[in-house]
DNA sequence: CCTTTTTCGGAAAACGTTTTCGCTTGTTTC
DNA sequence: GAAACAAGCGAAAACGTTTTCCGAAAAAGG
């Protein structure tokens, strides 16, 4: 295909393949003349090295992989962001991986990641992943892996996450200072990090405020939006409804959104929504959404910034990162007493 | 690092490199027991191939490249969506490149995927490039390459677009309809395919209802959103202001929004949009947004099935193929009478 | 029992780099 | 003027696969 190579370009040159590679990568043992005529020669044939011939003699694949649940998710899209910008600066590529919250997925992309293919891994995990073998697997093989956002609790591992717990109880915290009575907690099925962290800050404040936990108030939806809103609109029904609502991710506040139009309820007279998302119009919904909102962004750009450092001095390696961002809690209409 | 390759599974089962590698191949050189005995040490000893090794030697990366604007877009999120899906079924590795609307970004993105890197290249082209030269260069080297929503014009191409040109007249003829005497386009800077073509349904449109073409009315508006809300703002002011604005980005729209917001301008009444988004929550905006609704995800779908399908069978690839999918035009209150 | 197939497996080249080592030259040093 | 040294370049191995070609042994055929 390209066809030119070191080989062509050392013919074209009267030169060796080795002189020829050496001037390009500026070594000393070739002279000023040689390197500027290579690198004439290089920029007229348009010469682009072969990663693959590069990858295997270096043992290196100046590459990274990111594996997330999904990619038309707000929070996501922000994340990769972040990191992507940070793999420019540091000239790495970037393989992207979805798993769609799938453990199976996950397991297959982790295993193929072996055997060379990236320098390291940036994950966040998918909701019903119930071991970490495969990432220990791609551990042991000596690839750096950082986890973001979601994270295991069985691992010891680097780390970015925001106070979830902190922020879950602020929230809820919130929503009983607007005057909330009964607050239901909205969650994802499976056993997220981000989820139970965020549903034990709710549990805090309620006991703080001397508020009864009701087990039916702990909500577990799924992945589908249509049966998401169903879910919601029964507790809505119920002879005791919520007053409150805590919804953990983005997803489930526009679902109780669509559940109070269809229900014809008032936000918030008759009920007050806070969320945790990244929703750049949350502002502009009809009401206004209240929010904690990640720094998604930073998240992206800490979490590969911690990667590089491990890539790039394995010696110092021992040290476990754990890096705790903040989230902001933004106050709207949706909550207003 | 992972150490466990060809060499150390022949070892461990006193076979040669090759018949290994055979078996593994499922070659019909190596009899059933042997290759029985090869699959058994793999799965024991974790084998993964190196995918630098392979890729040299076959000269295939199983890899193709996609480079869009960005990523913290409903647009091209979904499409990333799509292209992904496409992607893992035929279980290629996906590689993500950001160019963030600059054309020396695309240009050195363009031009590190040549040297044999991906198989194939999907390509949104950025605003402000000028001219295609580094794509010519790639396709030179025999790498496939299909452009999605926005395309050149300036190069015979596999592109998949939407019925751009339709679609602008069918906004426009809806906010006449809806009773608009004056109506704003308000476009991105630069020379997009997509920016030109739903602009030309723009004038089409004036045209056939005999209303005359403002050129004060055509707002060029750049990347910062604070900007272009004062832009927008600016053109709210003068003495005959737009009763009806047709942003052909998402962002404009939500721009627009705010700035109505803090011009106390009311939406519809005052002033009615409608906009090209994939937001999902368009319905729930104060008021709702009328929307021209891109197939995201299909367009995704398509553009990688199509890579594909020059990547795999390079022969009957003389065919330039150009697919166009419908967009969705979906009233709301944003453009009520 | 000898020849011809067939079956199974190994040797070695090739993919395009990088890097170690060694070989020429020409230059310096005493 | 011989010895030591430096500068500039080339030969070749190595990275881990795949694949072509070849050889040995066993099976089949007469």
């Amino acid at each position: 295909m390209s066809g030119v190579n070191l080989k062509k370009l050392s013919e074209e040159l009267g030169l060796s393949i080795s002189s020829v590679s050496k001037a390009l990568r500026d070594s000393y043992e070739i002279s000023a003349d040689t390197k500027k005529r290579v690198l004439e020669m290089a920029e007229k044939l348009n010469y682009q090295p072969n990663p693959f011939a590069r990858g295997l003699r270096k043992r290196k694949s100046i590459t990274i992989a990111v594996v997330i649940p999904e990619i038309a998710n707000n929070f996501f899209a922000l994340a990769i962001d972040g990191i992507q910008l940070i793999a420019q600066q540091k000239g790495y590529h970037v393989l992207t991986y979805l798993t769609h919250e799938d453990a199976k997925s996950e397991e297959s992309t982790v295993k193929h990641l072996q055997g060379g293919r990236v320098d390291g891994v940036l994950i966040s995990l998918c909701g019903d992943s119930n071991s970490v073998d495969h990432l220990l697997a791609l551990h042991e093989t000596g690839v750096p892996i950082v986890f973001f956002d979601r994270v295991p609790e069985t691992m010891e591992c680097p780390t970015v996450t925001t106070d979830d717990y902190e922020s879950g109880f602020k929230a809820t915290e919130h929503l009983i200072e607007a005057g909330c009575k009964k607050i239901a907690y909205l969650r994802m099925a499976g056993h997220l990090s981000t989820t139970q962290k965020r549903m034990n800050g709710y549990l805090a404040a309620l006991k703080k405020y001397k508020m009864p936990v009701d087990p039916k108030m702990i909500v577990e939806c799924g992945n589908d939006n249509l049966s998401n809103v169903a879910i919601i609109k029964k507790i809505l029904r119920m002879k005791i409804r919520p007053d409150g609502v805590f919804a953990s991710v983005e997803k489930l506040a526009i679902s109780t959104y669509y559940a109070c139009n269809e229900m014809k309820l008032k936000i918030p007279e008759q009920l007050k929504i806070i969320s945790f998302s990244n929703l750049r119009t949350a502002s502009l919904l009809s009401p206004s959404l209240s929010t904690i909102t990640q720094p998604a962004f930073e998240i992206g750009k800490e979490s590969a910034t911690a990667l590089f450092q491990m890539i790039e001095k394995k010696n110092f390696g021992n040290r476990i990162e754990q890096i705790v961002l903040k989230s902001n809690l933004i106050e709207r209409n949706s909550s207003k007493k």
